[in-house]
DNA sequence: ACTATTCTGACCTCTCTACTAGGAATTGCC
DNA sequence: GGCAATTCCTAGTAGAGAGGTCAGAATAGT
């Protein structure tokens, strides 16, 4: 069980454009040699997020993506859903239809199906771990913000552990 | 993201296991006619459980599995992380070593990749959820546990809903 | 016109999932 | 001992999805 390598660079896209902040629309291609990424492939993360309202597009020379909205009001479970199309843990938690789990209980809508508490419960776990980081909170993470508060704090060469 | 229908088939035949309690070893064909599952394909699953010591097993006839603890004392994350193999939602998360993930943060252990701050509180999410959720817990509920002390509890015909 | 960029769709390769198949080993019962 | 019931083990295999690549069209600044 996984999140795909999609969420992963995607979420990453959207720190970095938080941390590059104002400065207008960044291109894709300077995210892409930062984080070490394939450009093509970010070209169709982005398009997700895009669709989804989270970044804002301009075409053309000078052109590049910025975030379209305070990165405190991001979550990242808008982020992570838009990457991953959905964020069910089973089949049966999701939307009913087609589904590859085979399942006897389909009958009384799950009413008996002992297992759909426990993914609910999990579906449960993943979303608020989800909601309750914001974009602003991954991207002064750490090594991100140069800009002035990392300094101040005295973050120079090694910060502070991790505290998860 | 999603998890793999072994571990929707494995948990159900523990709570299979669990609701037949001490009639002593139940042959797989048995749990396999009753959830409509193919019996080789569990067979794969259960020798997974066995060797996480979550079952006992008896050879020939009148042979079959038992769980090797009481429910109570078994939770869902041991039974999904001996099904599932591992139970990291990104690969940063887990052991080095192999991974698909391209990442340049790896140089300097992560200290100050963003992305794992997140996976790491999902990681704890889903921990959580699968920890306090016990296989009695699954077992006993709704259609399941007639024998006693699901109607002791007022728990009867329709149990109250699934807080999660 | 030229260049920088987003945007789109098709394609490709590999891995993994969800099985199936076939049999060997073990045990109870007659 | 022989047979049936069961676990156990190893190999397959079809299909889906992951994780990209590729080619090119569309758009906008200079």
């Amino acid at each position: 069980m996984m999140f795909s390598t999609r969420s992963e660079y995607g979420v990453r896209v959207m720190v970095q454009l938080a941390r590059r902040g104002a400065d207008g629309p960044v291109p894709l291609a300077e995210i892409a040699q930062a984080e070490e990424l394939p450009l093509p492939y970010l070209e169709q993360l982005v398009s997700r997020l895009r669709k989804a309202e989270l970044v804002s597009s301009t075409r053309g020379a000078h052109g590049g993506y910025e975030l379209s909205r305070d990165p405190a009001a991001i979550t990242m479970a808008e982020v992570v859903h838009a990457l991953e199309g959905t964020l069910v843990p089973m089949q049966c938690v999701g939307e009913p239809g087609v589904s590859r789990v085979l399942c006897n209980h389909e009958l009384d809508g799950y009413e008996n199906c002992a297992t759909k508490l426990l993914w609910t419960r999990v579906q449960g776990g993943i979303a608020r771990a989800l909601e309750q980081t914001t974009l602003a909170e991954l991207a002064s993470f750490a090594g991100g913000a140069r800009p002035r508060a990392a300094r101040r704090r005295g973050t120079a060469a090694r910060p502070a552990r991790a505290q998860v």
